[in-house]
DNA sequence: ACATTAAGTGATT
DNA sequence: AATCACTTAATGT
């Protein structure tokens, strides 16, 4: 456990506060597709990304998922920062893209540690100016950027996460992550298989240059 | 062989 | 870009 810690969070940590977190914080792994954190769930404890991939959305009345952001180890979700804070039930879902492990730390450390520790201090200011960033860029993206770039951003994205050029995915899942139809998503992607830049086949899209 | 699900397409708004 | 209506292709039982 402290190993793992060292890990992904020794040039953010002092010595002291990475064992104090070993000390209180337990080791909790979810599956691929598992909802690691619901919208309206009441948080008591803050969790770190070890490893693995999260997928964070918003869902709208309908329970339709729009896909915000990703999050990647050694980061911490600042949804849950606040709602730790105040106690607020939290307004984002965070789903498992792959299998993944958190460290969970109970809520209380964290007013604690604020005073206590420089490097945990830095790393929740960092946290949320980088959730900032990370919020404001896919605002940007959803509003400003039409649909066929947004659908090569997403692409893009998906590859870099998994590491790999080839996507399991079905169009209509796409559609929903971009909160559009199955149609329109073929579409795009029939142009860009044309552009060379892509290559489908059933539930799987291969990326080439995007 | 049949049913189901995924993907492709023209036409309309 | 969304929706409808329909076709075609792939896959499961």
């Amino acid at each position: 456990m402290i190993t793992a810690l060292k890990n992904s969070y020794s040039y953010l940590f002092e010595t002291d506060l990475l064992e104090e977190i070993a000390k209180v914080a337990t080791l909790k792994t979810f599956e691929a597709d598992d909802i690691v954190i619901d919208i309206g769930v009441r948080l008591k404890f803050i969790p770190l990304l070890m490893s693995g991939v999260l997928k964070v959305m918003r869902e709208d009345k309908e329970g339709d998922d729009l896909f915000l952001y990703y999050l990647q180890k050694g980061e911490t979700c600042a949804m849950t920062l606040s709602c730790c804070m105040d106690e607020a039930k939290s307004k984002v879902r965070a789903v498992a893209e792959t299998p993944v492990s958190l460290c969970v730390i109970p809520k209380d450390k964290m007013g604690e540690w604020l005073g206590k520790y420089k490097g945990w201090q830095k790393f929740i200011l960092q946290s949320y100016q980088n959730k900032l960033q990370k919020f404001i860029e896919a605002v940007d993206t959803i509003a400003f950027l039409n649909m066929d770039k947004r659908l090569s951003k997403y692409l893009k994205d998906k590859v870099a996460i998994n590491g790999s050029p080839q996507i399991l995915i079905t169009h209509q899942e796409v559609a929903n992550d971009l909160y559009t139809s199955r149609v329109v998503v073929s579409r795009l992607l029939k142009s860009l298989e044309k552009e060379g830049k892509i290559k489908l086949s059933r539930n799987q899209i291969e990326v080439i240059n995007c």
